[in-house]
DNA sequence: AATTTTTGTTCCGTATTATAGAACAAGCAC
DNA sequence: GTGCTTGTTCTATAATACGGAACAAAAATT
């Protein structure tokens, strides 16, 4: 059973559940379905065929299978539609990509996860591939530790109280003690990382960006095979990191200034 | 208020109404929310609190404003990579495009209305504009009626039953009966088509791909100004859809019996 | 081929859950 | 300053979603 996701409306939670169980995007069956969200299969059958009859699932009659529908490309496109952050990021992505031969991301932050909205790969034969439109949690991943760090112990509280913190390996920080203690020590160094706690064989480094009052509303991250990724390598990318994110923080407050033009629709 | 979605379970249905309500990307106020769904305004934020709980939803807690969630993102996405039979049309999409000079765009059948997955824009100066990820209305648009003009009275019905035929211009068809002959004269002439009855100054022809069992399972529309549109143009770029289409068909068909391998993830 | 097990689907009573009214606070317009 | 609109909290009620039981159909097993 997958972490259950909490929210004000019991069936909107569930909803949401049985989406996350599809998000393969592969076909699963009604009984998988009813097994990770947690509930009777009656229950699952009648959700998951409101998610049918809204688009945002697809049912496959003659096989009994479910999937996610082609609603989510309509909400999807209207949110990337939206980002023109990213639009005035994605240069200095590039270049740092360039510059570092490391896979590039940006993660924005959500509710419940941040979420990597850019991404780029490195060109080295041996790296890390990472798709945009990917879940970081906040606890185990360099970007979502870079965007708590920063904040309150009241803030980082709420999102520890959602559920108990996953352990994605076998070296990944899960006693809340012991990862304010390292969020603590992300901010006084200036950025953050974390070493195969999200994935065996792979390292990340990763540091804020900052809106004008000072608090993260992104972060980039660097991310690696661990060979490359030894103590001093990653001291050394953290404060490269530290240095663009500053100049980027920096183009953004400008541009939030200037009287922002729409662009014309259909350009 | 906005035609409000039917699904087995209200508190889904009102939620997928929301998103929709939120569907432009912009911020959007509580009471408009409540408004177009047609729920007192408790209601309203009782559950779009729930979307933002979930992720599915944002809110600017200073400005009291609501939009879609970085999540769509991720389910978009895992739409998007498995999306196989669209890789396979894409370059005729291009052709098509190429040689007709008009905006091409690839449709697939959704719950309650079809969704564009795959559109070109024409390289003429004056032309229709138009996104990936746009909802299309199976009695309004060209699309649309290909992919229920092949389909049973009984299939037709249960779409129609949804709610009554929305109003999109003035002259949208919205009888019924009228609708259905116009949808019988389509398969009988092998395409459809519409005249500003989707939007006004603009006008549309499309002709389905269909399955070996042929049933329509995607159609491809052309789109232009109505000015170019003219009957005899319109019957010529139909019959051209119905002839490429017909190609489409059978390399989809052929593409489905032979085994497909798997491509490698991180690619 | 026959039997057992699993799985998808329908139906329905019950109790949990979503719903909207009333009330309050905060913001904006006038 | 006054009146209006809007976002949010709380609570009672009734509508709604839930899951058990039962059935049919499909796999899996023998």
């Amino acid at each position: 059973m997958t972490q259950m996701i909490r929210a004000r409306i019991q069936s909107v939670a569930r909803a949401a559940a049985l989406l996350d169980a599809m998000a393969s995007g592969e076909w699963v069956a009604l009984r998988d379905l009813a097994r990770r969200v947690g509930v009777a299969k009656t229950t699952a059958f009648n959700l998951v065929g409101a998610l049918v009859d809204v688009g945002m699932a697809e049912h496959d009659a003659t096989r009994g299978l479910y999937r996610l529908g082609l609603l989510h490309l309509v909400h999807g496109r209207a949110v990337e539609r939206r980002m023109d952050m990213v639009e005035l990021i994605r240069p200095f992505l590039v270049r740092l990509c360039a510059e570092t031969r490391e896979t590039v991301n940006l993660a924005l932050p959500s509710t419940t996860d941040a979420i990597i909205v850019e991404s780029m790969e490195s060109n080295q034969t041996l790296r890390v591939s990472a798709y945009t439109g990917t879940r970081a949690d906040y606890h185990a991943t360099a970007c979502g530790r870079a965007l708590i760090a920063w904040r309150s112990a009241a803030f980082r509280q709420a999102i520890f109280d959602l559920g108990p913190l996953r352990l994605k390996t076998a070296r990944t920080t899960t006693d809340l003690a012991a990862l304010n203690a390292l969020l603590d020590r992300c901010r006084s160094q200036g950025w953050a990382s974390e070493f195969e706690e999200n994935e065996t064989g792979s390292a990340c480094v990763a540091a804020p960006i900052f809106d004008a009052e000072g608090l993260p509303i992104a972060s980039v991250n660097l991310a690696g095979p661990a060979s490359r990724f030894r103590p001093q390598a990653m001291r050394e990318l953290g404060a490269l990191l530290v240095q663009w994110m500053a100049e980027i923080s920096a183009t953004l407050q400008r541009a939030a200034q200037t009287p922002k033009l729409r662009p014309a629709a259909g350009g």
